[in-house]
DNA sequence: CAAATCGTAA
DNA sequence: CCGACTACGATTTG
């Protein structure tokens, strides 16, 4: 049975002609009766499987390529005649795009591809695209149609469109978009444009009950259109600009990029002819989770529309952009697609870090002109969110509330804006009788819009549940970096929606609404003291020593002197907390980490942004998220956690809303530092990845100029050197000592052998749950017999180190608070 | 305000 | 492929 398998999966596993592969292949050849056992059978197999299309296939294009190119090598295509006109690659295996961003074409084409294709890799003249079944998804959602998408892209294309591509579409795109998920007057509908749809939908096992049978029975309706829909803030509402009749008729206001676009055939959004109708049926609330979850199941996701201006259950709320305010055109773009056709859709827009995220969610907000919630990650970001709330719309002030430990108010009128963190919203545990009031009352009304900030966060387990927790109409997700090192991004498509917008830091970062940056990695070589005793190391302590490495502090000061004199603002950035704190004392520089108390933050920060005095910060990872950060110019990476790509983003994002970007010459810096020849070094390449793609180009410096000159470094001695080295060996050394001991002790009070001893280091209150103390009297045991032992803190070195990091926490604290 | 607890990233 | 490990934030409670 197994070859039988075999054959069949490979006949199936060709990306391209999955659908349109014909049934009499190899598949049913090697399944019948004859051929299906003993020992020639698998010869046979291979000789049929040798005459499949696709082993063909794969032979005869492995002969001819390259392997330097792999299945890139594009070689064998015929080109078109006017091949130097057109801007694009189109790799048939796997749908990979190149752009030559340097055609004249390519601003245009760029345009297309984003919305069609997932941008992998966008350096200065090649531009790497993927078309993927989510990308397409996302572009037929914003109202592209697949022959469109075909045939601009045989247009733009150097060689004819392989059929590979172009079937692929038209497959894939087939069942998407084609279905809505639609709330009209308060009840949710599901929507299709095609009645043979809804004919399939009603005869589905689990979509079909659920259909409220009314008398209206299938209900059609004239499809909507952008109509008079001005998303304020545009040019188009200000009524600057004269509209042609194109601009009237799909408010996206076109730049001129655009119009010429129309000669391709781009035209991507709310282009439905007049006289199409749509055809609906009723569910109950209760069943739209249930069909979204059937319809992503069966392979036609449900897109999520929300018919917000023929909404007149939900009350409408007095809110507006102020006149002053203006988006800027990437802004205005990326909000043209979700109100494509004077809906608005779920989705998700990406754009770098200072690009005004905030803004487009406001945006968005003033356009819906419903309630709104605002999820962000941290209570900083909710008051943030609620004052740009305030300085961009007219707003009233007591129409916008806060849902956070500390603030939990409720708008008097009937609806409003309320901001709230997504840990306020997904927490399953106890609540605070307020929390739990204010809860349900979030629970028990219809919002227009959910806006969630930093969506790449939403995945994760707890946070996802926000999405179901909360009736929203639509969602619109925020983001920088719409990335994750697990997998899970992918599910925001369902969460959420698609991806609608994805701006090019390259392009903004050109137009000047981005600081430029300079990337750079500096190789410090280890010591020859540190790098023996890193060879001897273990991983953990190794880092230790790579980051303590007394080159890299050289480089570091060197670094912060040579900026400081150029008036540079430096922030500096250590993921170890230790290393943080032993290269601020030395530099005699203000440091925040986790355990700063906020007024100590505050006053640090506070002095950064207005004292020329203090020019340099040192920071912990706490500085990736939770800090408002002043502007800073210049990065400094010091340590940094494994290969987190979206915290080298965030981090760089960072220096990207520099007030003096658009000054002659202007440029941000970005520095890693990394010791040479250890494994930092991978972990930098890693990080790397993302910005790399988002077209940074990482110079490495070897050797810092004029580093020999400079007087005055620190560790220049042998004997300084070695200091350090034994102070960075102790400090390893305690820690070492805490876990061997700690295993102990673990394995002393559990009675139980020590597969668990990685746990050691958890507070005793978890130890009792380890041992298998389930029912409350032990618990309750455990407990006093904590209290016992913590009061004996200081005997056993489990809880004498505890007690030292508790100390070392409070002096850091009044030396913070002294300095 | 500190501690406890849970959740997150990678 | 899953669990390393550490630092951190938010919330609630005493």
């Amino acid at each position: 049975m197994a070859p039988k398998r075999k054959a069949a999966d490979v006949g199936r596993s060709t990306s391209d002609s999955k659908r349109s592969t014909p049934v009499p292949d190899a598949t049913d050849i090697s399944s019948s009766d004859e051929y299906s056992d003993g020992p020639e059978d698998t010869n046979l197999k291979d000789v049929v499987e040798k005459f499949t299309l696709e082993t063909f296939s794969r032979r005869s294009q492995a002969q001819k390529t390259d392997p330097r190119f792999g299945y890139k090598d594009l070689s064998s295509l015929p080109l078109k005649r006017d091949h130097y006109n057109r801007p694009l690659w189109i790799e048939p295996v796997k749908g990979t795009i190149i752009l030559e961003s340097f055609s004249p074409l390519a601003p245009q084409a760029q345009d297309f591809l984003t919305t069609i294709a997932e941008p992998l890799s966008r350096p200065r003249f090649l531009h790497e695209y993927r078309l993927t079944g989510h990308s397409l998804y996302a572009a037929v959602s914003v109202g592209l149609k697949p022959h469109d998408i075909v045939a601009v892209l045989d247009r733009l294309s150097k060689t004819p469109l392989p059929e590979s591509i172009s079937t692929f579409i038209i497959e894939f795109t087939k069942s998407y978009g084609k279905i809505k998920m639609v709330l009209y007057h308060n009840r949710y509908y599901v929507e299709t444009a095609e009645p043979e749809m809804l004919q399939m939908l009603l005869k589905d096992e689990v979509i079909g009950p659920q259909r409220i049978s009314s008398e209206e029975g299938i209900i059609e309706r004239a499809a909507p259109k952008m109509g008079a829909l001005v998303i304020p803030g545009t040019k188009d509402a200000a009524g600057v600009r004269e509209t042609g009749g194109q601009t009237k008729s799909s408010a996206n206001t076109r730049n001129e990029n655009q119009e010429e676009a129309q000669d391709y055939g781009i035209n991507d959004v709310g282009e439905d002819s007049s006289d199409s109708l749509t055809y609906s049926f009723e569910i109950p609330p209760s069943g739209v989770e249930i069909v979204k979850a059937r319809c992503q199941a069966i392979g036609c996701p449900a897109l999520e529309e929300y018919d917000f201006q023929g909404d007149t259950v939900n009350p409408n709320l007095e809110m507006d952009l102020k006149p002053a305010a203006r988006i800027r055109p990437y802004q205005e773009m990326s909000l043209s697609k979700m109100f494509g056709n004077g809906r608005a859709k779920s989705g998700i827009i990406v754009l770098p870090c200072g690009a005004g995220k905030t803004l487009v969610g406001i945006t968005a907000a003033a356009t819906i002109k419903k309630g709104t919630i605002v999820l962000c990650t941290s209570s900083m970001s909710v008051v943030q969110w609620r004052n740009e709330f305030l300085r961009w719309t007219t707003i009233d002030p007591s129409d916008i509330a806060m849902f956070t430990s500390d603030h939990k108010d409720k708008f008097k009128r009937s609806t409003g804006v309320i901001v709230s963190t997504y840990s306020m919203v997904a927490q399953t545990r106890a609540r605070s009788y307020e929390a739990q009031k204010m809860m349900d009352w979030l629970q028990s009304r219809e919002w227009g819009m959910m806006i969630l900030d930093e969506v790449h966060v939403v995945p994760a387990s707890m946070f996802r549940k926000v999405t179901s927790a909360i009736a929203a109409q639509s969602k619109l997700g925020l983001t920088a970096t719409l990335l994750r090192e697990d997998d899970k991004i992918k599910d925001l498509n369902f969460l959420i929606g698609p991806k609608l917008y994805e701006a090019n830091w390259m392009e903004l970062a050109a137009l000047g609404h981005i600081a430029k940056v300079q990337c750079a990695e500096v190789w410090c070589p280890m010591t020859t003291e540190f790098y023996s005793e890193y060879l001897r190391e273990s991983s953990r302590k190794q880092a230790l020593l790579y980051i303590m490495n007394p080159r890299k502090f050289q480089a570091c000061q060197f670094l912060i002197d040579f900026h400081e004199k150029r008036g540079d603002k430096i922030i500096v950035f250590s993921d170890n907390v230790y290393a943080l704190e032993r290269y601020a004392l030395k530099l005699k520089k203000a440091y925040i980490f986790g355990g700063t108390p906020q007024n100590e933050r505050l006053r640090i920060l506070e002095n950064f942004q207005h004292n020329e005095q203090v020019n340099t910060i040192f920071l912990s990872k706490i500085g990736d998220t939770s800090l408002d950060l002043p502007e800073a110019t210049c990065l400094i990476q010091i340590s940094s956690h494994y290969g987190s790509r979206r915290q080298e983003a965030q981090r760089l994002g960072r220096i990207l809303r520099a007030k003096r970007r658009n000054d002659e010459g202007f440029n941000a810096f970005f520095y890693s530092l990394v010791s040479k020849d250890t494994s930092e070094m991978n972990y930098s390449n890693k990080r790397q990845a993302f910005l790399v793609d988002q077209g940074y180009a990482f110079k490495v410096i070897t050797h810092l100029q004029g580093i020999d000159e400079y007087e005055g470094l620190h560790y220049s001695t042998p004997a300084e050197r070695r200091e350090l080295l034994q102070e960075v060996m102790l400090q390893n050394e305690s820690k070492a000592d805490v876990e061997q001991v700690t295993d102990d002790l673990l394995s002393m009070r559990t009675g139980r052998n020590t597969t668990k001893k990685a746990k050691a280091k958890r507070s005793a209150a978890t130890l009792s749950g380890l041992a298998g103390g389930d029912d409350m009297a032990y618990i309750e045991y455990n407990k006093s017999r904590n209290k016992q032992l913590k009061d004996k803190a200081g005997q056993h070195p489990l809880f004498k180190k505890m007690e030292r990091d508790r100390q070392r926490r409070k002096k850091e604290r009044e030396a913070a608070h002294d300095e």
